[in-house]
DNA sequence: TTCACGAGCTATACA
DNA sequence: AGCTCGTGAA
């Protein structure tokens, strides 16, 4: 505890009502929420089993538990909840989804398995009109957001085209519900509709969580509001962090006027707000206040620093965007050879994630060692993807979307034309396809070879089922990769053996981790929890910890970056179109780009270099750029530029300002 | 049903 | 420049 500042203090000690902490960047929140965890604890006497902080990432959660338990001694931090929204919502549905007239077993569709469900719908409702899916999805997607019913919805929708999407929302709901299954946004939307519709239900949930921490709450949708808020109830046991000026995810849903909202349902609401850095430079904090201050605000914070003015900030101009990668990765080296620091040290930032390939290319080249996050993740791979939908598949016979998906894989020469047959028979049935494989009547429809092939399949997946429930499913799950020669598919379709035998090792971590999962878990139908918390966490990152050396480049998207922190940060293509990326300039949402272009900012520790590009190649053809109008934005006394053609508009300016700059630094 | 090849489209951020 | 999908032959 006296580690902290006075304000820190104050947040971690004031446990009467509700508390919303104000956290500028890098000022310490998240020592506020794991020493308010470890004082509820020690402290007050609260079982740990009765508090539950929710972050958003499970990179986050992982090491706010982390801390905890370093902080609090012996035993007494056990039960106790951190995790994502979406895990705390999957944990209430896996004890009440009874109540929702689920059955136990339920699959949770990606975004990709929701998509091929509402094409599906939608060539059977209209014909073959599946082009405006996507839009669709989002809108449906946005409404669960926003803790929206179907039938909400469509009491609601105004237009032709927003009645069809809520038409479609409903039916898409419907058919979940007969797949058995949930989407992403189910997990928030369907607990906090349960605890709206049942209070029993609601109370039972009351009596466990009786503390709970939120960070990062800018970041909040409508869904996630409603929960936290029957959650806490009139109890008031809230604590709630969060910075308006880092709220870069309104795309997904999120509202930040959730923050300012907070003191309405709590009139007593205690606002505590932590204004010191401790993380950056007074130039890099100066230049992040001053971009942002572009930004209109309702809350006013004044971020400082004590750890001295630090250096200038470099912004670099280059040819194209080979000439930028190239200058980024020969930056690092050169800088690492005269500070004699680490790789992990360094940080590369950017816009969108197809950017890091030439970055990548670049590092190869050098031999770098580096580390991409974000991208792919491990659940979207395609290795990952089947044997996940085998999983799927055995707890969840209905999911027809993991049935198509491996029906197929080895190759059991079963081809779309008898797909086709079968999904005709089974939506005539009201079936699954699963299911229809073994009624009598598919062999009026199909070909007794393709009728015959499909029970072939069904009958040895009903033998491994058999096998997971009253055996070992570990065992079995490795008997199924065995039995399906999944390496050898592997090696057919990749371009080398080294990418498939890589691809297999993906595979064992995900066994690997199964079998933790299922350890941890000591309910009856341990599996079926096991494999759906599964589809949620990212063991990816946990992989890549664990076995590769901290001593690498960080590649990542601004959105990634954000609650990171890195001695020397890059941001890369500052340009028109980029940064402020071309969509949001359309749009008129330039405030959440700014708000991404500080948050950038704020991970650097000691410095700061950006760069942008003349020419950029973009599918193959060369496109003339512009710098960012952020870069305008910063205090042009704290900068120094390079490379800047003589045609910039902005020059003139600009060398005045470093004329100011350099003479300000001889007079020290 | 599967394999090989080329036309055409493409890429904001994420659990 | 990289990936998906459609086409046609084995």
């Amino acid at each position: 505890m006296s580690k902290l500042n006075d304000r820190q203090r104050e947040a971690v000690l004031y446990i009467d009502g509700p508390i919303l902490v104000l956290a500028g960047a890098g000022s310490g929140k998240t020592s506020v929420i794991t020493r308010k965890m470890a004082y509820l604890i020690e402290k007050c006497g609260m079982p740990a089993r009765h508090i539950a902080a929710v972050t958003f990432t499970n990179k986050a959660a992982r090491e706010m538990k982390e801390r905890v338990s370093q902080l609090v001694k012996g035993k007494a931090a056990r039960g106790l909840t951190v995790s994502t929204f979406h895990n705390l919502g999957m944990t209430i549905l896996r004890s009440e989804y009874k109540a929702l007239q689920y059955k136990s077993g339920f699959s949770i569709f990606d975004s990709q398995d929701a998509q091929a469900l509402i094409r599906d719908l939608l060539m059977q409702d209209h014909g073959a009109e599946s082009d405006n899916a996507d839009r669709i999805q989002h809108r449906i997607s946005q409404w669960k957001n926003e803790f929206i019913t179907p039938q909400q919805a469509i009491a609601s929708a105004e237009g032709p085209a927003d009645i069809l999407c809520s038409q479609a929302y409903l039916r898409y709901q419907n058919a979940l519900k007969a797949y058995n299954a949930l989407d992403f946004d189910d997990l928030i939307m369907l607990p906090a509709l349960l605890f709206q519709q049942q209070p029993a239900i609601l109370e039972k949930w009351r009596q466990k969580i009786r503390y709970m921490l939120v960070d990062e709450y800018q970041d909040t949708n409508g869904a996630q509001y409603h929960l936290v808020k029957q959650l806490v109830g009139d109890r008031g046991g809230l604590t709630v962090v969060g910075d308006d000026d880092q709220s870069i995810y309104a795309w997904r849903g999120a509202k930040p006027e959730n923050l300012a909202l907070l003191g309405k349902d709590y009139p007593h609401l205690k606002v505590v707000k932590l204004e010191q850095n401790y993380r950056s430079t007074a130039r890099i904090l100066k230049a992040a206040n001053t971009v942002i201050a572009n930004n209109p605000h309702d809350l006013n914070k004044a971020l400082w620093s004590e750890l001295g003015h630090g250096e200038p900030i470099r912004i670099i101009r280059c040819r194209n965007d080979d000439a930028e990668c190239e200058r980024v990765v020969t930056e690092i080296l050169d800088h690492k050879l005269r500070t004699q620091g680490r790789f992990g040290n360094y940080a590369v930032l950017y816009r969108g994630n197809h950017q890091s390939r030439l970055l990548e290319l670049k590092l190869q080249v050098h031999q770098i060692p580096y580390k991409l996050s974000g991208g792919t993740s491990f659940f979207a791979r395609n290795e990952i993807k089947d044997i996940m939908a085998y999983l799927r598949l055995i707890i969840n016979p209905g999911d027809d979307n993991a049935f198509l998906r491996i029906v197929n894989i080895p190759r059991r020469k079963i081809g779309t034309s008898t797909l086709e047959g079968l999904g005709r028979y089974a939506t005539d049935r009201e079936v699954s396809m699963y299911d229809a494989c073994d009624e009598l009547g598919l062999g009026q429809h199909l070909p007794e070879a393709a009728v015959l092939r499909l029970r072939e399949f069904t009958a040895w997946l009903n033998a491994l089922r058999r096998q997971c429930y009253e055996g070992d499913p570990v065992a079995t799950v490795r008997q199924l990769v065995n039995d399906i020669d999944y390496l050898d598919w592997l090696i057919q379709n990749a371009s080398s053996i080294a990418i498939a035998e890589r691809r297999m090792a993906n595979v064992h971590t995900l066994i690997n981790s199964l079998e933790k999962s299922i350890k941890d878990d000591d309910s009856e139908n341990a599996i079926e929890g096991a494999i759906s918390r599964l589809v949620l966490r990212d063991l990816m990152e946990r992989q890549e910890d664990e076995k590769e050396s901290d001593d690498q480049v960080q590649l990542m998207t601004l959105h990634a970056a954000k609650g990171l922190e890195f001695p020397h940060v890059f941001m890369i293509g500052l340009e028109e179109g980029i940064l402020p990326h071309q969509n949001s300039i359309d749009d008129g949402m330039i405030e959440e780009e700014r708000r991404l272009c500080y948050v950038g900012i704020t991970r650097a520790q000691r410095t700061l270099t950006m760069s942008y590009c003349a020419k950029r190649k973009s599918f193959g053809e060369f496109t003339s750029c512009d710098p960012s109008r952020f870069l305008a934005e910063l205090p042009q006394e704290d900068l120094e530029w390079e490379g800047r053609g003589d045609n910039d508009p902005a020059q003139n300016q600009k060398r005045g300002g470093e004329t100011l700059a350099s003479l300000r630094d001889m007079l020290g």
